[in-house]
DNA sequence: TACCGA
DNA sequence: GTCGGT
């Protein structure tokens, strides 16, 4: 791998796991086992490291949503299998993360926010349609105002103001809020529909 | 690696 | 004192 890739992955473990403000230059270059000098020659500067990687990382993301959305059977198991994923990216982040883009870096804060009024937004919403033509949704939502509603309350989870991390565990407000969203779109069909995905999972 | 400026 | 940048 070139060292370009090298220094970006090694800055996007870090990132991710300690968060952007706290990780310095010169923790990259030892984690990467470069100079400061070598990383300079790839970035401009530590905002154009932390615009890459936020960029690598949703590119990523992007290219696993689609991978669920060109394999699920129905509409059931694509949110069922995108939230088992959210799930894990959720742990796998720094929840500071968002608090430092949107602080420190705004060119990447940009980037994030395109991402999720984009793409987010665009595939959900046809999540949603979808099942809702197969009856596996309530054909009273309007999508358009409860795509925005999830999105949404996904990123009030990151908010430590709004659930403090000392008074909540993080991963069981995200479980919460997910589970009252789903109940409240699935119609009787669709709750058996999704039963039958989380028994699975019980059995395997 | 040492150093400067913010 | 810390950290981005030289």
């Amino acid at each position: 791998m070139s060292t370009e890739k090298n220094i970006l992955e090694g800055a996007k473990n870090l990132f991710m796991q300690f968060g952007l403000k706290s990780i310095t230059m010169d923790d990259i270059a030892k984690k990467v086992g470069v100079s400061k000098k070598t990383i300079y020659q790839f970035f401009n500067d530590k905002n154009s490291i932390v615009f890459k990687s936020v960029h690598k990382h949703f590119s990523e993301h992007r290219i696993e949503i689609e991978e669920v959305l060109n394999n699920s059977k129905d509409p059931i198991e694509t949110i069922y299998r995108i939230s088992k994923h959210m799930q894990m990216q959720v742990e796998a982040i720094n929840p500071t993360v968002f608090y430092d883009l949107q602080r420190y870096f705004p060119k990447a804060y940009k980037r994030f926010l395109e991402f999720k009024n984009t793409f987010m937004k665009e595939s959900l919403q046809q999540i949603l349609d979808d099942g809702i033509n197969a009856g596996y949704f309530r054909k009273e939502l309007d999508t358009e105002i409860l795509v925005i509603q999830r999105i949404e309350q996904v990123q009030m989870a990151f908010d430590n103001d709004i659930y403090p991390r000392d008074r909540f565990d993080f991963k069981k407000v995200h479980e919460q809020l997910f589970d009252h969203f789903i109940h409240g779109i699935l119609t009787i069909k669709g709750k058996e529909k999704y039963n039958q995905y989380l028994n699975e999972e019980h059995e395997a």
